[in-house]
DNA sequence: GTCTATAATCGGATAGAC
DNA sequence: GTCTATCCGATTATAGAC
């Protein structure tokens, strides 16, 4: 008999972690005090670092999330038989959680705390490995077959193609007439041009 | 007679803007102590406030930079014969700053801050308005003249542009294999695509 | 102009009762 | 599991001497 259930405990932390979310895309991990997400919480101090050991491991599991389900659809999209149906399903699995208003300040603030806390960029840098490998696996598949243009390097040319995707919650962050939803056609006719360079798209 | 040598005022506070912007760089803003940027500068914290109203004071002073020389710049590359020219020229000017190694983190510092502080953030997009403008500007000539793809709007894409030039900064800051200098040429390389899209680039 | 000293506040985190 | 109470340290900024 186990004093406690593991689904309520990590239904809490869910709670804390989605009030603090908010406040951490609004004003920032330094400026936002432990005692404003026990507020926003409804919790007392003394029960909120029960469940975190600090202020950083609640922003640590604002990104943490299950790797499981987006590796296999990273994997899925890779093995398609058409690349660049592949390529266009990657880039709107990372393109689409950036029309959700908390995203774009959100990464915006991972960036820059991953910058010096080790710990996140790990966190971070496991996750766009996985996507860049997924990516550049899909361009050497269409480049082998002629699809885009031979003279690209795959993996470079897969690290932009991260950078064009990263412009939109750069973007949406710094521009509030910038809305990404409206610009993800934008970022695909970008995409096409630059690794066609005048080729045709469809076979 | 007056006391104050305002030649010697501004040398003062230069001395104490260089040292904080390395603090402000490696450790952000919040992060960098007052008690901090005195040590680097050399002097009191009595002192210190007496060049900068308060902390913050002093991070604004490290992005004002004088636009009367930039302004120059862009209205020269911007009345250029050739619009192809003067966009490489502007994407140049823009982008050149990225290879100092304090300029990527600073610059993501800035963007996170301004989405907190109206003061800064008028400061920032006063420069980005005037950027946006000079580049709107060659890219409607080039269209007008047939050198870039009519169906592009010139501000949209201006937009793209200045936001292809940020990816620099933000890359550079977060991918520690990413070296601004060495991908200045595939910068190039993605703008020339995007906005010729298979138009001979050369009159 | 520059210093020392310190005021005033706020922050994260803990102890321990219930 | 949750709370109240509180500690300790750090931080910005100021007062006032030299």
């Amino acid at each position: 008999m186990r004093t406690v259930d593991p689904a309520r405990f990590r239904a809490r932390r869910r709670h804390i972690v989605d009030a603090a979310a908010a406040l951490f895309a609004a004003k920032g991990f330094e400026r936002t005090t432990t005692a404003e997400i026990c507020r926003a919480a409804g919790m007392s101090s003394g029960n909120l670092f029960h469940y975190f050991r600090n202020k950083r491991a609640i922003f640590h599991a604002v990104f943490e999330e299950d790797g499981e389900e987006k590796a296999r659809r990273l994997e899925e999209a890779r093995s398609r038989d058409d690349p660049w149906e592949g390529l266009l399903e990657i880039v709107d699995l990372l393109a689409v959680p950036a029309t959700e208003p908390l995203a774009p300040p959100l990464v915006m603030e991972a960036m820059v705390q991953a910058y010096r806390d080790s710990e996140l960029e790990e966190l971070l840098s496991r996750d766009s490995a996985a996507e860049h490998a997924a990516i550049a696996s899909v361009l050497r598949k269409a480049s082998a077959a002629g699809r885009t243009d031979p003279g690209l390097d795959p993996d470079h040319a897969a690290s932009w193609v991260m950078a064009l995707i990263a412009s939109l919650y750069t973007s949406a962050a710094t521009d509030p007439s910038f809305t990404p939803s409206e610009q993800l056609p934008m970022l695909r006719l970008i995409l096409r041009r630059f690794l066609l360079d005048g080729r045709e798209h469809r076979k």
